[in-house]
DNA sequence: TTGCCGCCTTTGTA
DNA sequence: ATACAAAGGCGGC
């Protein structure tokens, strides 16, 4: 299947979408990115304006890529300053993209102090050890293990899939999904510091884990997660709005603090508004090429 | 109450 | 090779 879309009012860049480090199950193979979502193997490509798939309907992918977000509006109310829209202008057509809930938790649990390489063995470990084998085109693929797939584990079993000692929340956390007590689609409905404060009641999720569930999959486009990504690209281009003591501090530690968190996420949201959420994400993508050769 | 320290596993990278 | 960093969270003081 094909969409056609107006790059005018449509503007979407799939290569920088997949690549800039906010979902882990997709790789390029030839021309073709592959990916798994909702039990089912995806893939697509782009030449220029043509979106071309196989394995989901229109429907998915315009759901998935967000593809109703106005994007030119968006990224017109976040062009705050010359190092945001050298972000914007860089990765042109980035999106953000709209995750299933309950992969986006468990990815977001075993990010915590890994990087993105390490992240996605983690996850495919997990799908490989407990997800189904499915196929496409002789390439094999597995589904991300349900709720009640994981609470069947124990520790042990998690710890194999090169969890360490993110496996015991992996674990509690399914529990809490497979018994009801965490309902996306309610959290989806509640605003978004109500809806963060249920996801903090969650083992291995604080503010940054949180953040990202909000952002990536239960459309809270204010969330601005801060990683140490985030607060160094902060602590270089935007000091001037914060004062001097709290840079300095800033400085001596990588990751932020609580406090550092707080300051950094508020002052993001005022300032870039409605869609810090899409601020987030380009200028997390700038800061970690310029820095890094992943 | 708030803030900061050290630890948690394992992999990637210089 | 050896150390340090990694889309952090949490308990302890």
């Amino acid at each position: 299947m094909k969409i056609t879309l107006n790059p005018k009012t449509t503007p979407f860049n799939l290569d920088y979408t997949l690549r800039c480090g906010q979902v882990f199950r997709w790789k390029k193979l030839g021309n073709w990115w592959y990916g798994v979502v909702n039990d089912k193997a995806i893939k697509i490509k782009q030449s220029n304006n043509v979106l071309e798939f196989e394995g989901a309907d229109t429907k998915f992918v315009e759901n998935y890529f967000r593809l109703d977000d106005f994007l030119p509006s968006i990224l017109s109310k976040i062009s705050k300053d010359e190092h945001t829209k050298n972000a914007i202008q860089s990765f042109y057509g980035l999106r953000l993209i709209q995750q299933d809930p309950w992969e986006c938790l468990v990815s977001y649990i075993c990010a915590t102090n890994k990087n993105i390489p390490a992240i996605k063995e983690m996850i495919n470990n997990l799908a490989k050890q407990f997800g189904e084998k499915i196929t496409l085109d002789d390439y094999f693929f597995y589904t991300f293990p349900k709720p009640n797939s994981i609470t069947r584990t124990n520790n042990k079993m998690l710890r194999c899939c090169k969890l360490g000692f993110r496996a015991k929340n992996v674990l509690k956390t399914a529990r809490q999904v497979n018994n009801g007590k965490v309902r996306f689609a309610e959290l989806e409905k509640m605003d978004y510091e109500t809806a963060k404060n249920e996801l903090l009641q969650l083992p291995g999720v604080g503010n940054k884990v949180a953040d990202c569930v909000l952002l990536f999959a239960l459309n809270k486009l204010e969330a601005f997660p801060v990683d140490v990504w985030m607060k160094k690209t902060i602590v270089k281009h935007y000091s001037t709005h914060f004062d001097k003591a709290f840079i300095r501090k800033a400085l001596k530690k990588k990751s932020p603090t609580p406090a550092e968190y707080l300051m950094i996420s508020s002052f993001a949201r005022k300032y870039f508004g409605e869609y810090a959420g899409y601020a987030q994400q380009y200028l997390f993508h700038l800061e970690r090429l310029t820095c890094k050769t992943v």
